[in-house]
DNA sequence: GTTTATTGATTGAACGTTCAATAAACAACT
DNA sequence: AGTTGTTTATTGAACGTTCAATCAATAAAC
C-alpha cells in the first residue's frame, strides 16, 4: 500500500510505538519486532528509516528532550511578569507538564537515563539538556541571590525536580503531578523566601 | 582447586563481579560471561550458585539495599541525641554514604531502579525499602509538624535524596557526597525552621 | 572412594540486520 | 484512456551473532 510521503508518518509512528514498547515491557525487551507490531508494520522498516535499532532509540530521546524543551519554553513566553520566581516556576510546572508525565514519556525518561550511562550518544543528549536547565534556573536565582547561593540553589532544585520524576516513573500508579508541582513550588518558596528574609529585614 | 566451604565466598566474589561489570559496561550488557571474568572464575558457577543470572541480579540488588540499610542504621545508632532532626540528619548522611556514592554501588543502583520497573521481583524489593525510608521520615517529621506536613517534608526530601543520587550516578565525575549532603541538609533545616518560625515566634 | 567444586564445550532460542521480491503510486507517451 | 516504465514503500524469510543454560568430565579435598 505505498504511498508517496510516508517517511514523516513512520517515523512518528516508530517513536510512539517505541515509548509504547518501552512503557510495557522496558528497554530491555523492546525488540524491533514488538515495536514494529505496536506500529503496525514490519521489523525491516525500522533499519529502512532509522539505519537501525539504536537510529531509532536516539531519535525516540530526542523527541522526549524536545518536547520537554517546548513545554518549558511555551509556558515561559506566555509569561505576563519578567520576576525570577515566575521564570523559575514556569520552569517547574512545563517539567511536570501532562504530556511529558504520563505513562509512556515517563518511563521511556527514565529507561533512558539509564541507559545514558554507557552510550556516548545518548549520555551526550542527555548531559546537553541537563546543563540548560542548571544554566536556566542559575541565571534566575543569580539575580536575586549571591553567586555561591543561587548554584546551590539550581542544584537543588534541579535534584528535586529529577527526584520527583524518577519516584513518579516508579510508582506503580504513576506521577501524581499535582502533588509533585505543590512540592517543587514550595521549595521555591523557601529558597526565595530565604533571600527576602535576608534583604527585607537585615538588621535581624 | 575446590576447597570445601567455598559457596558464601564465591557468593560474594560474584555480587561484587556483577557491580564492576555493570559500572564498566551497564546492566544490558553485563553478562554471564563477563561477570565471571570479573570474579576469575568460569560461566557456569553462576548458575551453579545463584541458579541463573535472574537469581544473581536479585541477590546484588538485595545486597546493595542491605548495605544502605545498615549504613543508616549504624549512624542512628550512633546518635547520642533524640531530635527529630538528628534522626533525618543521620538518614540523610547515610544514604551518602561513602560505600554507598562510590563508582559501581552507584550506578549498579540506577541500573536496577530503572530495571525494577519492568521485574516484579525487583520492584517488590525497590518497593519495600522506599516505603520504609518513607515511614521512618514521616515518624521523625510528626513529631514537630502536622501530619499534613510531616507526610510532604518526608515526599519532599525523599525526593530530594534519589534526586541528588541520581544526578551524581549520571555525572561522570561522579557524585559530590559534600555537597549533596550539603543540600539535603539545607533543605532539612528549611523544613524544620518553618515550624520552629511557626511555634517559637507564634505573634509575629 | 565418596563428596564438593569447577570447568568449558554444546545446545537451543532470540535478536538485529540484510536483501531480493513485491506492489502500489506516479510519470511519460501514445 | 490505456499502456508501459520508473520510483517509492514495504515485506518477511534467511543469515550470522550472541547469550543463558545445561551437563558430562575433571580434579581437589576429605
Amino acid at each position: 500500500m505505498p504511498k508517496v510521503g510516508m517517511e514523516p508518518i513512520r517515523r512518528q509512528q516508530l517513536i510512539n510505538a517505541t515509548m509504547a514498547a518501552i512503557d510495557e515491557v522496558g528497554l530491555a525487551e523492546a525488540t524491533i519486532m514488538r515495536i514494529a507490531r505496536h506500529a503496525g508494520v514490519s521489523a525491516g522498516i525500522i533499519s529502512h528509516y532509522f539505519g537501525g535499532k539504536d537510529g531509532l532509540l536516539e531519535a525516540t530521546m530526542r523527541q522526549i528532550l524536545t518536547d520537554l524543551s517546548d513545554a518549558i519554553s511555551a509556558r515561559r513566553r506566555a509569561l505576563n511578569e519578567d520576576s525570577p520566581k515566575a521564570h523559575i516556576s514556569a520552569i517547574i510546572e512545563g517539567n511536570f507538564d501532562r504530556t511529558q508525565v504520563t505513562g509512556p514519556a515517563a518511563k521511556t525518561w527514565l529507561a533512558f537515563w539509564a541507559s545514558s550511562m554507557h552510550k556516548p550518544m545518548l549520555q551526550r543528549l542527555q548531559n546537553v539538556n541537563d546543563r540548560r536547565l542548571y544554566a536556566n534556573l542559575c541565571y534566575q536565582f543569580r539575580r536575586v541571590l549571591p553567586q555561591i547561593e543561587a548554584r546551590n540553589a539550581a542544584r537543588g532544585l534541579a535534584a528535586m525536580i529529577d527526584g520527583l520524576w524518577l519516584r513518579g516513573a516508579l510508582t506503580p500508579e504513576g506521577l501524581d503531578a499535582e502533588k509533585a508541582r505543590h512540592l517543587a513550588l514550595h521549595y521555591l518558596d523557601q529558597l526565595l523566601a530565604h533571600h527576602e528574609y535576608q534583604h527585607s529585614a537585615p538588621a535581624h
